[in-house]
DNA sequence: AGTGGTGATAACCTTTGCCTATCAGTCAGT
DNA sequence: ACTGACTGATAGGCAAAGGTTATCACCACT
């Protein structure tokens, strides 16, 4: 007789033990399950008899002449599978992720670019790697690098902003932005005007934690044009509903304008004479990100799908 | 820079590894999730270090002002909580077993018996122990003793027969067996009736392969009895029905007469004066079963519950 | 009585998992 | 600009886990 085993605190058993006693339970056999998992008999014995001890239950009934499953190997070897093909589900999804491109990444994009970018692009990026996801979210551009810093975002697509140690960035392409009025505005008319024309506008902004506002801010300093500080635009589209209805004039997004074309409306879309306005759009991630190499190949991919769906809009970066 | 490093035929994480993994993600801290792991850091980082090289990924971005899970980690990290989940539930499973009496043991019982025993005992063991489950399958006694060794079954309950090493048995009671006529039968009508009146008579039983029919056929045998071979009933209800209809005189169980009381119909039921016959049934188990000392347990306690219920129908072993 | 099959045991070796001690950057507050 | 407190990485050592081969004890069947 053994003397009175202790209580042991079990610690539970190791995945390999559920596997051997999966595996054993299905062949009914020492041998030939030990054959199978590829280890020897003795070791597969020793295993399940540690697994046992630490369960404190016998998982089998063994006689010189054959193997069962006791009740209790009976009630357990459900669950034993069910961690087996968990695990198994782990290590698929891992191989997957290591395998190719399957990643989902976390894209972090302006809400003054996005709408009217991403259409264009995304499309394209999933038919060249189908196993590529993006979870996009839209944030003012200050938040954005605050975010990649902070891990919610893996990558970000924002107007270019003050180099940061820890953010690695590759410029994409410039996007002009457009000189707008209604149609029935004295400056409408013509494709090209003098800058000088426009001193003393009323110019529409977005609420300033848009990057685009203080960009349009220092343009009309430059100018000489007045930025209307109390009717504010909380995106383009009322932006250019103010325009329209005489509000004032604005600068708006070269993608904006874009994705307007089918519907022209009685706005009146010019540029400022020998005088582009543009503001560049990078592409942007921690340097401590492991998938930065591939963020470079991302970014490539980008410059030469915009290239081929939107040459007249923007202008690539070389 | 690395050499360029083997694509390594990965063996998967293990569990504690995953452990590790899914505590780092959600402390993104290594000195925080190791102490709440119960491990050093150093510990912690060579194996989260391990665990990336062999899934070929990494998993979090670390700096030295901190840490952050990178896209595959996060793509990781549900999977990963999964098989935390399951293997949580098998320890679970396996401590409830090992603490109570709740696992479920498949029982064989013989037609003849279970329907007219099994109802007046499991509903009391239910209620002493609750997380006690039967399996009950029927089949004849045969078939249970082989189905027992085969690892079918891991108890029977079935009447007494050749005893065999390997399988362990412990007497519960004795049924007798009454001799039942038609109530227009000629032997009809007394409560006991002489053996020797019996001689001649058309004896009903059930088809060969039930345990039942051989011992009919003994008693039969002793009594100058005839054995009616082209007909036999397939279940004692039908033997019932031979009986009722003339086709004959029978021995039927006594729980079976016991749990007809309430619909006494037109039959005759007596008992061979002073000689009565009874079979006993047994409790049995492979004597490799680790549940042995609570199967011994559960006879007595199936003993005490027939003493109580059954009284009057059948007599407890001592 | 012999033979081929079962699981258990013994003795040994290699790898793994963990430890302590220490290093090397980063960042915030003097 | 320096200091101190924080981050994760590394080195070296030890014990236990997990594996091996060789052998045993038993059972069933010829």
């Amino acid at each position: 007789m053994h003397s009175i085993h202790m209580l042991s605190n079990a610690k539970s058993p190791s995945l390999n033990q559920i596997r051997y006693f999966v595996t054993v339970a299905k062949h009914l056999n020492f041998r030939h399950a030990a054959q199978v998992l590829g280890i020897s008999q003795p070791t597969l014995t020793t295993q399940i008899n540690a697994m046992e001890a630490s369960l404190g239950l016998t998982l089998f009934e063994r006689s010189r002449s054959g193997t069962l499953l006791s009740a209790h190997g009976h009630a357990l070897l459900l669950s034993a599978e069910k961690v087996l093909t968990a695990n198994l589900h782990f290590s698929e999804t891992a191989r997957n992720l290591s395998d190719g491109d399957n990643t989902m990444y976390r894209l972090g994009i302006p809400p003054t670019l996005g709408p009217y970018l991403l259409p264009h692009v995304l499309p394209d990026i999933h038919a060249l790697k189908p196993g590529l996801k993006f979870y996009v979210r839209e944030a003012a551009p200050t938040q954005l690098q605050q975010g990649l810093l902070a891990g919610d975002y893996d990558l970000i697509l924002t107007p270019m902003s003050d180099t940061n140690s820890q953010i690695q960035s590759q410029p994409l392409f410039y996007e002009p932005l457009k000189f707008v009025t209604a149609s029935d505005h004295p400056l409408s008319g013509q494709a090209y005007i003098d800058p000088e024309l426009i001193r003393g506008e009323q110019v529409l902004t977005l609420e300033d934690r848009h990057h685009f506002h203080h960009q349009v801010q220092e343009i009309c300093l430059q100018l000489g044009a007045r930025v209307a500080r109390d009717y504010e635009g909380t995106s383009l589209d009322t932006l250019r509903q103010m325009v329209v209805m005489g509000m004032g004039v604005a600068f708006m997004p070269g993608l904006y304008i874009h994705s307007e074309l089918h519907k022209p409306e009685a706005l009146h879309v010019c540029e400022l004479a020998d005088m582009p306005i543009v503001r560049q759009h990078v592409l942007a991630w921690r340097n401590t990100s492991p998938s930065r190499t591939f963020f470079r190949e991302l970014s490539a991919m980008m410059r030469n799908i915009i290239e081929e769906r939107l040459k007249g809009a923007v202008t690539v970066t070389e």
